[in-house]
DNA sequence: CTCCGAAATAACAACGTTGTTACTATAATG
DNA sequence: CATTATAGTAACAACGTTGTTATTTCGGAG
């Protein structure tokens, strides 16, 4: 049986609602009173009652984070610093691993005071859920839903219109193409309007797909792509993982960046600064992305109707030397 | 504001303890009564208040997963095998990626009915738990909490075993050989005694160390492996992914399994038969591992102190055509 | 038609906490 | 010394649910 502050109570002599004030700095119980009743709460090892606490204030502090079934390890990072930075301002973070609806059911009955969902592309139907949603996505695709949109498609466009101002016109660029996850649609959507805008050249491996983002995929696919006749001068990778697979490859095959090749990748995470070579990358910063995640999850927390429904972030170059001009 | 039994009670025109029973489908109340009354919970949108729910009944249905920090990725085929098992028990699991004494907090907040652990060798101090844990470890690092033991040791000394009853005397361990991880060192330990055991030769490379178990650091090893003058004639590898990682590197270097190189790989997952070659392994399989795991949960939720504190899985071997008698 | 007993429903207490209101010493004021 | 603020603490209601107990309703027996 778990401690409670009437055991408190009785322990220190005071009447419960006095612990209930004492272990929460109400100033209204005299300093030596509480530290008395903080002691005594110590010792027995009291934990509060989150169910208790959060029936009477209908607030849990707490977010519920879906972890999207596609992609998990490459959320990682993300999910880490939203923890972080929730824990920062005293908030819990609670994770599940269930299909999307599930899971905020779940979250619906704990209360959760908001829930932060990833777009994979089915977040169509979310309307009916009692608790805040936020959703990291594309703004189109989940209408009813605070979205933080980090607008990859403008992103990759961005990195295709550098390469092609420093006189790259054959571009290959690295992605999953054909998924339901609008994520990845997104990206390859922005190397097809560069392409079409500043009429970048359709060689045969204009696009090199791949099945997912795993580091191995972009290995393989490296590979493959340098035995072609036709080779690119510039290549846009659509993700940190990737990147790792195809600098492994160029390494094998005495491929040197920038010198014999051109690379921009899609990720802008403190894990680049891992990578043997310095590679110039594309997109919002990781932290801040979750520094905006956790806003706008605070701003549906307290408002509930948040007015700005969709936080757009602008995507930027970070240049470290992976690109040289092509004359 | 959520809607409540008493919304119910309201429209339906009953009180509010009938709404109770005839949504948890007592037979205290009239067929036709349960049937209205579930048509209007299901028209509002009701949602069960977790909060309130288990603060009268001093059981939440939840199992706390506290995922570990270190080797994230490659326990998530577990979490999902548990998540699931755990959901057909109709128990919800929710996790946490906190530190795991952190972590442990939070769930004795919200008064979950179990947490499981990741034995990362850090468990020592777990006991003034008030929830009940299980830990997923090594039986003799966690003294106080029941746990589930797949004896690592004992399964890479099988594998050694083996590979020695069929002539094999150079063998070489792909493992993280320094770490504060204990299931790591386990596994390493299960192989140096097989080596002294049966006198296998000590040529430079017996163990081959790796800085982790990603498939990346696997296939770098075995590269560099190959490059040696004394090879093994047999390789036991610690986890999938670096088997995933050898492989590789093996396809590339034209050393075929198990004519070139008989092989061993540790973790018995259904992942082995996406491999290109097949391969035997050795260890617990995982549904095994679940199911115990999820059965031990239980036995803590409602005994809160099992009698039988350990329980240790019996690796085995699942022979796939990988090793061949050496003569 | 009255009464009994079962069936159905209503009322109520409890879970652990918080916020508000009510009480009780204590000190200050005249 | 009586009166009144005031600080400190106690008592109590409420949160949404469940299990227990009390009440109503109704069909059938007398």
């Amino acid at each position: 049986m778990s401690v409670t502050i009437k055991d408190i109570a009785r322990a220190a002599g005071v009447s419960y609602s006095t612990v209930s004030k004492a272990l929460r700095n109400s100033p209204l119980v005299k300093e030596p009173t509480r530290k008395h009743i903080k002691k005594i709460a110590d010792q027995l090892g009291y934990q509060p009652n989150a169910a208790a606490r959060s029936l009477v204030s209908k607030k849990s502090h707490t977010i519920g984070i879906v972890w999207p079934t596609i992609e998990r390890a490459a959320h990682s990072s993300l999910i880490t610093s939203m923890n972080n930075r929730l824990e920062q301002l005293s908030y819990t973070s609670l994770i599940s691993i269930n299909e999307m609806e599930f899971a905020i059911n779940v979250f619906n009955r704990y209360r959760v005071d908001a829930v932060l969902v990833f777009d994979d592309g089915s977040n169509q139907g979310l309307s009916p859920s009692k608790v805040p949603v936020v959703s990291y996505g594309i703004a189109e695709s989940s209408p009813f839903v605070p979205t933080v949109d980090v607008q990859r498609r403008k992103a990759i466009y961005l990195a295709a219109e550098y390469l092609h101002s420093i006189g790259h016109t054959k571009i290959s660029y690295f992605g999953v193409m054909d998924t339901p996850d609008v994520m990845q649609r997104e990206k390859a959507k922005g190397f097809d309007l560069a392409v079409e805008k500043f009429k970048l050249e359709a060689f045969p491996t204009l696009h090199v797909p791949v099945s997912s983002l795993e580091s191995y995929e972009g290995y393989l696919a490296a590979k493959k792509l340098m035995q072609q006749e036709v080779k690119p001068t510039a290549i846009i990778s659509s993700s940190h993982d990737l990147t790792k697979g195809i600098l492994r490859a160029f390494q094998e095959l005495n491929v040197s960046v920038p010198e014999d090749m051109s690379f921009i990748s899609y990720d802008t995470i403190p894990e680049v600064n891992e990578l043997e070579v310095p590679i110039s990358t594309v997109g919002v910063p990781l932290e801040i992305i979750t520094e905006k995640l956790t806003e706008a999850l605070m701003d549906v927390v307290v408002e509930h109707d948040s007015k700005e429904n969709i936080i757009y972030l602008e995507p930027g170059l970070s240049l470290r030397n992976s690109c040289k001009p092509f004359t």
